[in-house]
DNA sequence: AAGTGGTCTAGACCACTGA
DNA sequence: CAGTGGTCTAGACCACTTG
């Protein structure tokens, strides 16, 4: 029996409609909603747009469907968080970058699964704030001659993940992260400016190809200074993510 | 002028097909795909059974549309990670827990917006791993006597989400997470059985509510012992998350 | 048997982009 | 202008759940 007031698709004012019932508790984990049908007749409309409906509702986690049952509020999901590394520096002018080619060490041979004595290629950069160098970041990629283009990229600032896609023939790759809390090496914490005895969040990166190779680390610093340097995730509704 | 050879539903399979030229590097990013009149009559179907795969690989990320000009392959975000909170411990029988009330200090009552002298519900577990125990959770929420039943449920394995949700009448809330490296503090450090002097990771968690008001608050000291405790959190597609 | 969601058809009209 | 995706209709058949 609803009359339409608002503009825009239809599909838009039932969701819209639903999502509220949802906000302010009248509908709880657990409930059920009105079926498919009634929906359609309520909003004078088909099945196929009521289901657009629903199914965005689904997509954000609110409700689950249960074939020749019907549709129901779901539990919120509050232990799964959506984290952005922070790497839209690469863009910025303000980062030192330095390259070189070093002979893989024994934890690199065994990251790349390379013999002693390969080589790969560093590529070491401090993330500054305001002046301030917040971060300390090392990456490795496996170094091949004759791999286009490789060399010259590098020199630009290129994010690492294309650099990456420049070693695998799709852009089909995933990326391990691995968060822990240690003292930095001398290196990080001389250009980091703080102590070696000072905790530091280390954040490791493994770009891994389809057959679970190796094809790129990254190692990054992020100084703990005066509370700077935290990471920061969320859960819950995309709506509700500042 | 595709046949059908495989089972079940048909927008399953166009989703299949299209994805494996996604994987294959046949389909780069920024490629163009066939449009929707196209694929439904390479697969003799329509242009709705069509969309429903399309909008799968939109949903993952892998394509967008764009109205009037037709679908193109996405960058894939490698730099948007998800991560496990890792609370099922909640539900194992092997946590030590302790529960007491505690008038606020000078963080909770800035954390909770609550005046001096409030109180507080302290829970504190200790999360065990094969008899070791690897973090030390310390959950905090605001007093007020007459809140139904958070006296007794708090006594059972609650996970605490689910307490959270016992104080809002809602179940719509999010969730931030800070993650940061610090010295643990002395009774953290007791309980991991570590030094105050080694770093370990500390993951500080705030239930807020739709006003942005908090409405739980939680620390966890992981113990960084033998490399074990760290994070994990992935980006890529969702197939190639283990 | 009646109701549910899952899949699918064969159309339609619209706003938009590109030649 | 013809082609694209976005929205929508009015049906259909199926497998499943429930009374």
């Amino acid at each position: 029996m609803n009359m339409r007031q608002q503009t825009g698709p239809v599909y838009l004012e039932i969701y819209r409609n639903l999502k509220q019932e949802l906000r302010t508790g009248e509908k709880k984990p657990g409930d059920e909603l009105p079926s498919e049908n009634t929906l359609a007749s309520q909003y004078s409309t088909t099945r196929t747009t009521v289901r657009k409906s629903l199914q965005l509702l689904e997509k954000e986690g609110l409700i689950h469907s249960w074939a020749g049952k019907g549709y129901f509020v779901s539990e919120p999901a509050h232990n799964r968080f959506s984290l952005d590394f922070p790497e839209d520096e690469n863009q910025r002018p303000d980062t030192y970058k330095r390259i070189r080619v070093i002979k893989a060490d024994g934890e690199l041979q065994r990251i790349f699964n390379i013999l002693p004595g390969s080589r790969v290629i560093e590529i070491c950069r401090n993330i500054e704030d305001n002046g301030q160098c917040t971060a300390y970041d090392v990456k490795y990629l496996p170094y091949t001659r004759g791999k286009p283009m490789i060399e010259q990229e590098i020199n630009y600032f290129v994010p690492f993940p294309d650099i990456v896609s420049l070693l695998v023939p799709t852009f089909l790759f995933y990326t391990r992260l691995e968060l822990s809390a240690q003292f930095p090496p001398a290196d990080a914490a001389s250009v980091l400016g703080c102590s070696v005895d000072e905790p530091v969040l280390v954040l490791c990166r493994y770009f891994m190809d389809q057959n679970d190779r190796c094809i790129g680390y990254g190692r990054r610093y992020q100084s703990q200074h005066g509370g700077k340097g935290k990471l920061l995730a969320f859960s819950g509704y995309p709506e509700r993510r500042p």
